[in-house]
DNA sequence: GTCTATATCCAGATAGAC
DNA sequence: GTCTATCTGGATATAGAC
């Protein structure tokens, strides 16, 4: 019954998407430090013992969810700035397919609140933190240049734009977190409240 | 060398209340879970072991901290609504009251870190869960008060109060995460930027 | 690739002397 | 009230059989 080279690799991707996946959801849900590997193999259908097979460590296994996710979101932000739209468009667009994560729960959604959670915390290991300090000044830097551009427009309200930026990515975090305690139980800000906050 | 039960209740309060002030600073600053019993003793300048004789656990000094916190921000808010000022001063000095809280490390800028990286977890212990479900709500539900009476003054601008109290809290909160990771690297937003986001 | 069994370590919590 | 020494449990990680 031996398989060959071909399938042994895409057994090894599909059982470490696997492992990727829930220890995702499990370290939004509980936090990082309170996730035991224990629970990421449960969850994942295998033992612990074949979980270290996959990945040499905790620590690398959220290294690997950040290498993914800070790439993926710094490419989207890239894309949406290049985009042949009036800046308000591109802002109303940021917005609902951001909001749009968070309330449904998509990776994407999941991601943003992994990254609050966890780069806030001082005991961060090294290659996590490394990752984070890479990526995380760029979705800052899209958005200041769109509300420059946008204020040239005559579409984005006054205020420096840097500090809009701030705001927004603020906004977003915290209401990934919203999400993530309250659930749907307030009811959520939709998309329409959001963006006259930005714009004129 | 006796010392008079008054010198002792004195004693306790001030141990008491070191332990509690270093233990927010380090909930904060590494999230609840990863913080050690070893780093509160060390840090407060006393034994893990005498620790425990004025704390029963570590879940017992968050649940001290919540219940010290969240009817205090209770009582500010509703201390806020009761002042005899335009609507739109009120929102003005709530917005300037919890961002310098927040961007100078005030006790309460540091409750509301707590809060928001604590809340989110699935695992917190009981008796804190049940605090936070306890006094959550109200500061919600206040805002959205100043801001349907802001809208009827026309100083608020348009929107479902409601949405528009969950996008203030949201965004208090993704403030405070914003320089628990940051700091003052990327500048931070001022009151002035961000109460034109809710007034006409 | 997968599991079970286990080594190792470390954190929370206790006991008891001073 | 305070400390040191220690117990205990649980979590990460490894070893080795299948």
């Amino acid at each position: 019954m031996g398989r060959n080279p071909e399938q042994n690799r895409i057994l090894r991707d599909v059982q470490q998407a696997k492992i990727l996946s829930v220890s995702l959801d499990l370290f939004v849900k509980r936090g990082f430090a309170a996730t035991r590997i224990a629970d990421i193999a449960t969850e994942a259908g295998i033992s612990a013992g074949l979980l270290y097979h996959y990945f040499p460590s905790k620590d690398d296994i959220l290294a690997a969810l950040l290498q993914a996710s800070l790439p993926k979101m710094e490419s989207a932000t890239q894309e949406l700035e290049a985009l042949a739209l009036p800046v308000a468009d591109k802002i109303r667009l940021a917005l609902q397919m951001l909001i749009r994560g968070i309330q449904e729960h998509t990776e994407t959604g999941k991601y943003h609140l992994l990254i609050a959670q966890v780069s806030a915390s001082d005991v961060l290991p090294d290659v996590a933190r490394t990752i984070i300090e890479r990526h995380a000044y760029e979705p800052y830097q899209v958005m200041e240049r769109l509300f420059a551009r946008g204020q040239e427009e005559g579409a984005v309200r006054d205020g420096q734009p840097r500090e809009l930026a701030m705001i927004f990515w603020a906004l977003i975090k915290g209401l990934s977190i919203h999400h993530a305690v309250h659930g749907k139980k307030l009811g959520e800000p939709t998309p329409e409240t959001i963006l006259p906050l930005f714009l004129k």
